[in-house]
DNA sequence: CGTACATTTGACATCCTTCAAAATGAGTGG
DNA sequence: CCACTCATTTTGAAGGATGTCAAATGTACG
C-alpha cells in the first residue's frame, strides 16, 4: 500500500520511540523531517482557537507524516498509542527528490490519497447522521485493519470515544449512545471498550450509507 | 496566486465555453484534460446515494481542475455561471512534467492548496454552528474576490442558497436565516439576493470563530 | 480493595431540519 | 410599461436529532 520507494527512503533514518498521547509536532512548526509510522497509532488535528480539536485523519502503520511542499506544517501531530516512527531529514528527501521522479511521483500518490481522506470526510461530516458517520467510521477502520481485499471482522479501537468524537464531528456522548444503538440493532457487538466486532456488515453498510 | 508555469501551458491549449448549469465531467469520467477556470464560478463535487449533493469547492478565475494521479475523477464538475475554460490534453501535461521539475513543483502546489482548503471546509463542518459556517463562508468569499492584501467588502454571490447549503452542510431554509442573522446583528448588508456587503469585519470574523 | 478516569445512560435544552406558506425577483407576452 | 408566471428566497411553526449537564456504571491500575 505505501510506496516502495518512499518506504526504502524512510528506512535509512532513524528510528524513534513515542509514548502514549505525545505531540510529535504542532500546527506552525518548521517542516523537518519526513515521517512513517512503523508501530502505532497517531492523529492529525487542528484546533480552533477556543481550543476544540478537529481530527483530520488517523495515521496506521504504513503511513506517512510531512509529505509537503510546505514550509511548516499545518496540523498537529500526536500519538494515540506507543508509537515507533522512522525519520528522514526533509533536506535529504529533497537532494533524493530532485534527481528521483520516482520520489516525486511516490510524493503525489500519498498526498492524493491523504486529500481523498480528507473528501471522505468532508462528505460523512456534512451529509451523514451521527449513527451514518460512525457506521462508516467503522467500515472504515475495518478497511485500515484487514486490508482492502480482506476488511477485518474483528477491529480494535486505538483511540477514544473522544477521539473518535473529534474526528466525527460529535461529542462523546452521542459517539456512544450511537455505538449502543449500533449495537441494538445487530451491526456490531462490543466485547469490550476497544474492540468492536462487525456482526451484520450489510445492515453496518446500510446504516452508513454507502449501499451500491 | 496561479503558478505562472501552469498558466502558460493552459494557455497554449483550446478555450472552451460552457452555460450556466452545465456538466464539465462527472465523477468516475476519465481524466483527459486539464483545465483553467478563465472566466465564471464553478463547483467540483461528489453526490451520496441518495442523491445528496456535497460541494467540495468552488471555482473561481486562475483555479485548476484535473490536476490529479487518478486515472478517473473522484469529484464531478459543474458550471454555475457561464464559464470560459483553458484546456490541455492530458498527455501534453504528461511529457512536459516528465521534463519538467518546476511542472511538479506547481503541480503539487495546485494540489497542496486544495488540501489545504478541503481541510478548511472538514473544520468549518465539523466544528462550527451555522452562523458561523456562513460567517467564515462570506469571509473566504472576501478574500477570493479581493486578494489576500485587500479583500472584498462588496461580495457578489454567483451560486444560489443551495449551492451554500451544500457546500457547508446546510439546508436552504437555515442558510437564508443565517443571512437574515447577520443583517439583523449588523454584520453585513444584503442589497440584492446575489450581493452582500460586509458592514462589520470585526463582528463578523467573530462570529466566524477566526478572532485572533 | 480503592481511586481515578473513561464510558454509558438519563433528562432536558437547543439548534437545525422539515413541511408549508408567503414574499421577492426575473423573464415573458400583452 | 404593466400584468402574469415561474423559480428562488424568506419566513413561520412544529418536530427531531444532537448537544449539554449530571449521575451512574464500568475499567484499569496501584
Amino acid at each position: 500500500m505505501a510506496p516502495p520507494v518512499l518506504l526504502d527512503l524512510v528506512q535509512q533514518g532513524e528510528t524513534i520511540s513515542l509514548n502514549a498521547h505525545e505531540t510529535l509536532f504542532s500546527e506552525g512548526d518548521p517542516v523537518q523531517h519526513l515521517y512513517c509510522v512503523a508501530e502505532g497509532t497517531m492523529v492529525l488535528s487542528r484546533y480552533s482557537v477556543s481550543g476544540e480539536r478537529q481530527i483530520m485523519a488517523f495515521l496506521f502503520p504504513g503511513d506517512f507524516l510531512g509529505i509537503t511542499f510546505e514550509k511548516t506544517f499545518i496540523l498537529g501531530s500526536e500519538t494515540l498509542t506507543k508509537c515507533t516512527l522512522l525519520r528522514l531529514d526533509h533536506s535529504v528527501l529533497g537532494e533524493v527528490a530532485a534527481n528521483d521522479p520516482d520520489v516525486w511521483q511516490a510524493m503525489s500518490e500519498v498526498t492524493w490519497r491523504f486529500l481523498r481522506g480528507s473528501m471522505e470526510l468532508t462528505f460523512t461530516i456534512g451529509r451523514k447522521s451521527a449513527v451514518s458517520r460512525i457506521a462508516s467510521f467503522l467500515l472504515y477502520l475495518s478497511f485500515r485493519q484487514g486490508g482492502f481485499s480482506s476488511p477485518a471482522a474483528d477491529i480494535s479501537l486505538p483511540m477514544g470515544r473522544q477521539d473518535i468524537g473529534d474526528f466525527l464531528g460529535l461529542t462523546i456522548e452521542t459517539v456512544s449512545r450511537c455505538f449502543t444503538k449500533l449495537k441494538e440493532t445487530g451491526c456490531i457487538a462490543l466485547p469490550s471498550t476497544d474492540r468492536v466486532e462487525l456482526i451484520n456488515v450489510d445492515a453496518l453498510r446500510a446504516a452508513a450509507d454507502v449501499v451500491d
